[in-house]
DNA sequence: ATCCAGGAATTTT
DNA sequence: AAAATTCATGGA
């Protein structure tokens, strides 16, 4: 059990924003089942409750580091933005397991969020590492089943995600995670499965990475609606005009401009 | 029924 | 090199 302040943090937008997916929630709360540990976590205005982890892993997890008003104060200066902000505060980036995070976001190709959270549950209920009565994912280096994988839903992503299991090993793991932010970008894009978004979402939601800027295609669109005359053409256009635009701050403006872009999905469906 | 969903790999211009 | 097609599956 535990108890920590969090001011300029709400952790129902923070986990439902849609860089995580190992969340279940119980009464008011949410269990997360990460890392090797079922953490459970409540809020109560800025109080945060927890049990399961240490204070140091709850903080790390939920990125509730110093910085956040800064980087909000920065970012509230693009006019464009500072609305967003407004409506947002407190959407924080999260700082994931590395493994767990690339499972995840292979899976998330062509797919949406509850189907994304349905195949990781299944595939760790079919690879039995249960703790507290919750199934967890596989730890490195722990080979997977094809057909475990496949019967998770998966459909084409299924061999990908067995051949990138396949691929890391706890060195590679290592150097992805202590490269700097363009190698770490070029190393994921190496595994099957992984392009360029993908390996950003990697980069900004379990490496720490905040200049990447994933562009998906809620993410496009909004971008194009909010900065018009820009050349936001191709999706590498797009990340270059946010990377010029906002530097390292550009990850945390991403995830607010998906969250709007979510919000208002019916009145830009015909862009 | 038909279409789309936080794309990437493969094949075809 | 750029553009089109394919890849399973669940939900609207």
């Amino acid at each position: 059990m535990g108890v920590l302040q969090a001011k300029q943090f709400n952790l129902r937008l923070t986990l439902e924003s849609g860089q995580f997916f190992r969340y279940a929630e119980d009464h008011g709360a949410y269990i997360l089942i990460t890392g090797g540990k079922t953490v459970r976590v409540r809020q109560e205005d800025n109080t945060l409750h927890f049990s399961g982890a240490s204070q140091a892993f709850v903080e790390r997890l939920l990125g509730l580091d110093e910085g956040y008003a800064r980087q909000c104060r920065r970012l509230s200066k693009d006019p464009v933005l500072a609305p967003l902000l407004r409506r947002y505060r407190g959407l924080r980036i999260m700082r994931q397991d590395l493994h767990e995070a690339i499972i995840g976001f292979i899976c998330s190709s062509q797919s949406n969020i509850p189907k994304i959270r349905m195949n990781l549950n299944l595939l760790a209920q079919g690879c039995g590492a249960e703790m507290d009565g919750y199934y967890h994912l596989p730890k490195p280096g722990i080979a997977l089943n094809y057909d475990i994988v496949r019967s998770a839903k998966t459909g084409y992503r299924a061999k990908f995600i067995v051949a990138a299991n396949e691929r890391l090993d706890p060195l590679l793991l290592y150097e992805i995670s202590a490269a700097q932010y363009v190698e770490a970008h070029t190393l994921l894009c190496g595994l099957p499965g992984v392009g360029p978004k993908i390996a950003d979402c990697v980069c900004l939601f379990a490496l720490g990475h905040g200049g990447a800027f994933p562009v998906d295609v809620h993410v496009a669109r909004a971008m194009r609606v909010l900065f018009p005359g820009e050349d936001l053409s191709t999706e590498l256009a797009i990340k270059h005009f946010a990377q010029q635009r906002w530097g390292t701050d550009a990850g945390l403006a991403q995830q607010f401009i998906f969250q709007w872009a979510r919000d208002s999905a019916p009145a830009m469906r015909s862009r």
